[in-house]
DNA sequence: CTACAAATATCACATTATGAAAAAGAGGCT
DNA sequence: AGCCTCTTTTTCATAATGTGATATTTGTAG
């Protein structure tokens, strides 16, 4: 008896290992693993050292822990969208952060949500921000994820809507799809998005999307900072940078106006 | 039968088929992906569809190819060590490139290899340099490598130094151990390693470990440039903002000389 | 419309993964 | 030391699981 079409328990079964090592930052037992995962030492003793021997996990030998390796890491890196959009957004980015003396976000579109890929940091400005490359966060309640829903065909954008579970990170969190539909006008006619501490609060900021030569909204760039910095005046004065910014990325994604 | 102690069928091949994936930007048919990992289509199908039922795989609706999604991307970026390092020595290493106008790579020692985590370049120095974020190179042929190598026990330096295998990327590439044995000596007595031209022709780099807590080379920084700018004397003025920045960044990880 | 190729679904079979139980290690306490 | 407890590793009989030949569907080109 399979449990869905397309399922293979082992496999199953380790990736979920790979995924709670993943969130261990000192490793773990294979004790603990066994009972973070609900399986029997036994079988987490055999998975993990699949996983060991094929160098994506390994036993730190002073600790005795379970941990992964860089093999990952090496693996992700090697995603080609990754790649593809660095390798043309990368000096673009820097040159925007330079001159906005601001932090400058890449994010690329990954299934229902957005996904981290660079964040250009001028000299010294240590505002802490929750963002940090390789992390996943929902599209409702970032800058960077509205501007890319709202130029996605209404079907999709609503599939991704109810896919989410919303949460009201805070008072301004956008939390119903009316609410959201209206939004989505306003950044089309706009042509970017304003996160107004929809996400974190006290952090502002401003995002367009990158088009691909398809003309869909695959990327998007934002400039965030705290609401001290970012007022509407320096928003008007930020933007043709980060217009300018995401037209040059989409030119040389192929994109034609 | 089973092949080798700890070893299941079904993740060796699906692991198979995640690193195939993932050297194919283009992404892979699924008769392409049968054939490159010699499995059955009928098997390589549902496999491919186990990976894509956990988001690490997406089967592109007008190519029909499928290939890799960000999930490994973001699960690689959550690997602790990765964390640990780059947070301690970011801003050093962006001062550094600044300082130096040249590029300055973090790399972090994985098993036998090392592999790049961070790459700092300064403005519009666009040398083609084949080195990039998430990349996996021996010890014995770059700077990063070697200053590792040089403070590793002799059994360890030399285990690893048989395990590899040994190429001869130009003139320059050390090929023999006794070689090597003198070059870990010469490292050792100056405090920094030179890749002259032993990976790459024309490009020449200065390099130095990182150590942790427990005084353990885990880790190191190098400043690369074509020969043309790297000179003997452009070396002896550049090394000691190299050797501050990775005491620096040693001392953050709880190194004490 | 037909033919061919590629992708997906089905299913009987035995190979393969499973987990109980036993063995081997690692500390901790008297 | 020696004993006890907890954790990790190995073993092995069992049947549940993954396998791949075959069938079906889908897609593409002539």
């Amino acid at each position: 008896m399979r449990s869905s079409p397309g399922s293979v328990q082992s496999i199953d079964r380790v990736l979920e290992i790979l995924e709670t090592l993943s969130t261990a930052p000192l490793g773990m037992s294979l004790s603990d693993l066994a009972a973070a995962t609900n399986l029997h030492v036994s079988t987490t003793h055999r998975l993990v050292n699949v996983l060991t021997e094929h160098g994506y996990a390994l036993k730190d030998s002073s600790s005795g822990k379970y941990r992964l390796t860089l093999r990952t890491f090496e693996i992700g890196s090697r995603v080609s969208s990754v790649w593809n959009l660095l390798s043309a957004a990368k000096p673009h980015l820097d040159e925007l952060a330079a001159e906005c003396q601001e932090a400058v976000h890449l994010v690329e579109r990954d299934g229902m949500g957005i996904v981290y890929l660079y964040k250009a940091e001028p000299f010294q400005q240590l505002v802490r921000m929750s963002s940090h490359v390789g992390l996943r966060n929902p599209m409702y309640c970032t800058g960077v994820g509205k501007s890319i829903l709202s130029l996605l065909p209404q079907d999709e954008a609503e599939e991704i809507w109810n896919n989410e579970e919303i949460q009201t990170f805070t008072p301004n969190t956008i939390t119903t799809f009316p609410d959201m539909i209206r939004e989505m006008e306003r950044i089309r006619a706009r042509g970017y998005a304003i996160d107004d501490e929809e996400h974190e609060v006290g952090v502002r900021c401003i995002a367009a999307a990158i088009r691909n030569w398809a003309g869909n909204p695959v990327a998007a760039v934002s400039i965030s900072a705290p609401v001290s910095r970012m007022d509407e005046a320096t928003m008007q004065r930020l933007l043709p940078s980060l217009l300018r910014t995401v037209d040059e990325i989409s030119r040389m994604l192929g994109h034609r106006a």
